[in-house]
Formats: C-alpha cells, sequence, structure tokens
DNA sequence: GTCTTGATTTGATGTCCGTCTATATAGCCG
DNA sequence: CGGCTATATAGACGGACATCAAATCAAGAC
C-alpha cells in the first residue's frame, strides 16, 4: 500500500487518485459491504452487548439458511471487516472499528476538498 | 428512507441494527463502490481540478475501453453518488459529497460504541 | 463411545456483473 | 449537408456471486 509510505492512512478519495493498487484493495473491501444481509449482520454484531455476537444470535433474524449466514460471515471476515473465535460450543464475531474507520475516511470529504 | 423520519442521516452501523430496507438501499450504493476502476473514477472526479471532469479527463488512465468507462460511470450516477451534465460537446461529471459523506458516516464508529 | 447441538464446507444452480465489439446519438465545423 | 469528435446504448460472453441442501467438523452431554 503506498499510503503507508506517507503514513496518511485515511486520504480521502479527493485528495488524490487513488493508484490501480489501493483501489483493487478497497473495492475489495467495499464488496464485502454491498450485500444487505452482510451490512445487517454487520450492523447486528456491531450494535450486539459487548460489542460481540455469536452466530446463534445472528442466524434468526433473516431469511436465509445458517449455511447462508456462514458463508456471509466468512466474507466479512475474509475482507478483514469482522474477527472472530470459537469459545467452546459457540463461535463469536466482533467488528474490527479500525479498518471501518478507514473506509470511512476514505469516503469523507472535509469541506474545501475541491477548491 | 426510514432514517429522515427521526432526522438520523448519520447513525452508525453500531448504534442499531440496520432493518431490511434500509440494508438494500445502502448495499446499493456501496455495491457502485464495490469495483476499482469506480473507486478511481470517483477519485479522479473528486480529485479533478474545479471537482468536475468530463468524460474524456476520464478515459485516458485506464485499460479499459471507452463504453466500459461510460458503463461504470452511468452505475456511479444511478447509484446517486456523482451527478453529470452535457455543456456542449462534452459530458461533466461530478461527485456528491452529501451521499459520500452520509455512508461515510455510517461506517464512523463513535468512540465508545463497543466499549 | 454415541447422540445432540452449533457451525463450516462442499457441490450445484440460477442470476448478476464487467468487459468487449458494433452501433447509435449528440453536437460542432466547413 | 457531410464529416468529425465525444459519449452512450445494445447485445454477447465469460466469470463471479448468493443461495440452498447435504455432508462434515467441533464440542458437550449422557
Amino acid at each position: 500500500m503506498s499510503n503507508q509510505v506517507t503514513g496518511e492512512c485515511c486520504t480521502p478519495l479527493a485528495r488524490e487518485p487513488l493508484n490501480q493498487t489501493d483501489a483493487v484493495e478497497v473495492a475489495r473491501m467495499f464488496k464485502a459491504l454491498a450485500d444487505p444481509v452482510r451490512l445487517r449482520l454487520l450492523s447486528l454484531i456491531a450494535s450486539h452487548e459487548g460489542g460481540e455476537a455469536c452466530v446463534c444470535d445472528l442466524t434468526g433474524p433473516f431469511d436465509v439458511s445458517q449455511p447462508t449466514i456462514s458463508h456471509h460471515l466468512k466474507v466479512l471476515r475474509e475482507a478483514g471487516l469482522v474477527g472472530s473465535e470459537r469459545r467452546g460450543t459457540w463461535v463469536y464475531y466482533w467488528v474490527r472499528p479500525e479498518v471501518l474507520a478507514r473506509l470511512s475516511a476514505l469516503l469523507g470529504v472535509p469541506a474545501g476538498a475541491g477548491t
């Protein structure tokens, strides 16, 4: 990632054109967010008590099968948006605020960006 | 958009679970961002002098054909992320910071959200 | 050990998406 | 008008994706 060179982890899109390499990586994350089920999963996890939720908490609110939920959780995890850990019988998921914050910063257009 | 009812244009994902309707709408926008070419287009437009760029400025930096660029611009426009206008021979595109800011706010996890 | 519950993996299927070429539309100029 | 440049649309094709049912793995309970 070229951003790391200058320490700009949060350069908004407007400051300078995104290069090919960064674009591919960022697109990977947005792709993980580009599904209603995954967005709701992320939201459920983030808003769950303690900041984490087990899969058993996540299958109820959806009309899709449990393996499909598992699949979506895997996509979120592989995109780096959530972490997971098995604790006994259950597997818990939590969001990674750093990663979300990075995407958030990318989209945040600071006042005066175009001037 | 149900958010408008309460005036919460910027409720982060962590505050409360996203409902199905909102999730579908937000996913539509993230889907538009979930492609390297479109991300770079958005970045090129946003960082271009005057905050807008004509298509002729946007076809050069890519390896894909001009119709493909046109297709991607259409996706960005239909997602509401950019606006466009024909001025004589050329068509100009600009970003809509409001919309990006809304997505940014959605991802921004306020300090203390998970604690 | 075996049964049960929780979660992931596998394989199949239908749909969506990114890309191309070819064609069409829009505006300018001589 | 005719020709030229800029952009958009149409149609086709290959690959990626969301979903499901079935099978598998993991951990406890009996």
